[in-house]
DNA sequence: ATTGACTTCTAAATCGATTTAGAATATGAT
DNA sequence: ATCATATTCTAAATCGATTTAGAAGTCAAT
């Protein structure tokens, strides 16, 4: 049975109002009243009651995150439990716990309107946001704190962290079209999530940037998975013409593309380059490691938790919109173009 | 501002307790009124309040998840999205919303006990457990509902969902043994994770078994991870008669050696075998594909996340204990013993 | 007309804290 | 001795729901 202070009040002889002030350091509480009531406070185990704090103060000290369930983002996001410890993290240091609940699959708007609506939370964590996103419509709507991983197609007046996909790719272009490639295939995730529009907007500046060819039939959208890259990559290399370097947006398409490549016979970084995005763990263990762009993912996800945080105890927010540069690492997934 | 139930009740000019039981629809409101209540607060968009109710009910309809920050378990488990998923969905199906905390990287069991004495949560997930562990003594001790993803050495009179490590693993080594192999090299994970430790009965289990020769050299305790599956496969095979098969305590660590054994030269499922264990998806998409030992993590997740609901709500719970079975899934990286 | 039985509602207490307003006591000044 | 002032506490209201007990009204039966 937990202890509440109505326990210690009987315990000290004093009213509960008196022990809350003492708890709460205030002047008119006599210093002897004082030191008693937090010396018992401390012998019985007192912790106050979340939910009647809640109640009274209208604060839930819970931060919110729905898994979207569109896409089977959270398979295919390797980056997600790095971001996730990012953010809690940040939060336990403040004291908040990350409310992380699922959206039935079904109504997405349904999920947050319930969640503000029963006032449980006092702020939420918009994963991966799409070009129209509902999501950032409905929580602007109703005024609710909310930091966006991402951003959107049109107003992006609000909170947001977000990669600059189309630095990034933009970057592996460059480096392959420095490598003397010239014919380049692009592995694109299905456009509707903004970081894929972006990533795949980098592909096309990078082409025109430095003069390079562009044929449409060498850009080929996937889903998120491995298996989608490997059969992307099977039609790219399979054109009369193939491409000598393959850009994928991100590592898992660029690791299917890698086993269908080798499994054709063609040594990766010698007959063919392949570039990823995302720099999982394993990227620098496949053989041959991958060429790809890092991204902090932990501090990604500590940066939104830190403006959210913010946003909601109405402090200012120096820097609301941050985009990161992902780094270009080069390993052996790339070389130079074969003559 | 969210809406009460005091203000559908000025609305309909009746009391609040009307307006409650009207909802809630109780005998002792007419029809009309029921009617007429129940339309109102859906044009409104009433949503109880979670924190309210909460105070009442003494149920916060959330179980908590603290994330540990001994041995670095988010970076290294591949297995958490999938189980973090698994969980989510069964419990938001029961309108339950997980919360997830982080122990400050100090004292893990502070971080329980102010979750249990704040009566934040219904119950707890207690993510991997170890060998000993003061989580489990102290949820214990408090009495409060959990359940554990692992066992602990000595009393396991809780409920649990693990993985048959012991069971995997031997799979792992009657597989290498049938392929001719008598010299097996083990790469561990640190044992103070029952994991970890199941794990390694199991390769002992199986050398047992199979009567192959015992040789304390050629068991290496790693940690998590790839790197050190390398360094410790250098070692492994630097040795004068070096193991023709290396079975890892899981795939990263199979990555590592993998990595090793390549860049020696040596071709990966003749000159050597090497088995991990998770099959994460990786596992299938590396040069040569990994021989590994499979896990359902979401639905194992599912069910932690079904059996903790039970105990929450006193409902019975037929398999408090559950332990699942791995399934090997042999690839290219394991093959016959070299002659 | 009184009683009893129903029906339908409201008043008040409760969950566990905080906060505002005001009471009781002690102290000092005149 | 009286009044003002300070000190230290308590009573009561509040947050938003539920629940218990009981009030008010209707109707039929005696």
């Amino acid at each position: 049975m937990p202890v509440t202070l109505k326990d210690i009040a009987e315990r000290v002889g004093k009213s509960v109002p008196t022990v809350s002030r003492a708890l709460g350091n205030f002047e008119d509480i006599s210093p002897e009243t004082r030191a008693e009531v937090q010396r018992v406070a401390r012998e019985m185990g007192y912790e106050p009651s979340a939910t009647a704090l809640n109640l009274k103060t209208r604060r839930t000290n819970t931060i919110s995150l729905i898994l979207p369930s569109y896409a089977q983002l959270r398979f295919s996001d390797p980056f997600f439990s790095a971001f996730l410890t990012g953010v809690v993290e940040i939060a336990a240091a403040r004291g908040v716990d990350l409310s992380v609940s699922g959206d039935l699959g079904a109504d997405v708007e349904a999920a947050y309107l319930k969640q503000i609506r029963s006032r449980r939370t006092d702020g939420f964590i918009v994963m991966r946001t799409q070009r129209q996103d509902s999501r950032i419509d409905l929580l602007r709507k109703h005024d609710v704190p909310f930091v966006a991983f991402g951003r959107v197609e049109g107003d992006n007046n609000f909170c947001y962290v977000d990669e600059d996909g189309t630095a990034g790719i933009r970057a592996a272009v460059d480096h392959l079209a420095a490598l003397g490639h010239r014919r380049l295939g692009y592995i694109s995730e299905p456009t509707h999530l903004t970081k894929s529009y972006h990533r795949y907007a980098g592909f096309r500046e990078g082409v025109e940037a430095n003069n390079l060819p562009y044929d449409p039939a060498l850009v080929i959208e996937a889903n998120f998975r491995q298996d989608s890259g490997r059969q992307s990559a099977l039609r790219l290399l399979s054109m009369e013409k193939p491409p000598t370097a393959i850009v994928c947006a991100n590592d898992l398409l660029a690791l299917g593309a890698l086993n269908e490549a080798q499994s054709r016979g063609l040594v990766v970084g010698r007959d063919v380059s392949i570039t990823g995005f995302d720099d999982i763990l394993l990227a620098e263990y496949t053989h041959p490691s991958l060429t790809t762009l890092h991204q902090p993912a932990q501090e990604m996800g500590g940066m939104v938790a830190d403006i959210l945080l913010k946003l909601v105890n109405k402090e200012p927010v120096e820097e609301p919109q941050i985009i990161i540069r992902p780094t270009l690492v080069v390993r052996e997934s790339s070389g130079p173009a074969p003559t």
